[in-house]
DNA sequence: GCCTTGACGGCAA
DNA sequence: GTTGCCGCCAAGG
């Protein structure tokens, strides 16, 4: 179990407040959480996500656009198909147009 | 109890 | 724009 609890819980509750057809980046979930330097935890929190809780954890990708965590959802292409269905634009195979469909937790609070 | 790895980010060269 | 290094917390070996 966690050692924080709290903040593996606001981890997916600000991933299940993005937008749907957004993504959103760990640093901006980290910030937005108010722990800039959780940006790994966040990966580490979503990787530990309880199967059948509703979190689009697909929606969440690196500064750099990349699905680093396609893996973890069984294939890569798995969360790249998701995302397209959600109408994210794609600028690489596993790497999504950031400029185009990021979104900032902290920008919609504000 | 120590060392390495990991769904990352930011800054410097 | 690309490459490299450091920092950060937690878990696994």
């Amino acid at each position: 179990m966690p050692a924080s609890p709290e903040f593996t819980e606001r981890v997916y509750e600000v991933v299940s407040r993005v937008p749907h057809g957004r993504v959103t980046t760990y640093g901006r979930v980290a910030r937005a959480l108010g722990d800039v330097r959780g940006a790994r935890m966040v990966g580490w929190a979503l990787h530990g996500v309880p199967p059948g809780l509703d979190v689009p954890c697909q929606r969440v990708v690196n500064r750099n656009g990349e699905l680093t965590g396609g893996w973890h959802f069984g294939h890569p292409d798995v969360m790249r198909a998701l995302l397209v269905a959600e109408g994210v634009p794609f600028i690489e195979e596993y790497r999504v147009d950031l400029s185009r469909c990021v979104w900032d937790p902290w920008d919609d609070a504000a």
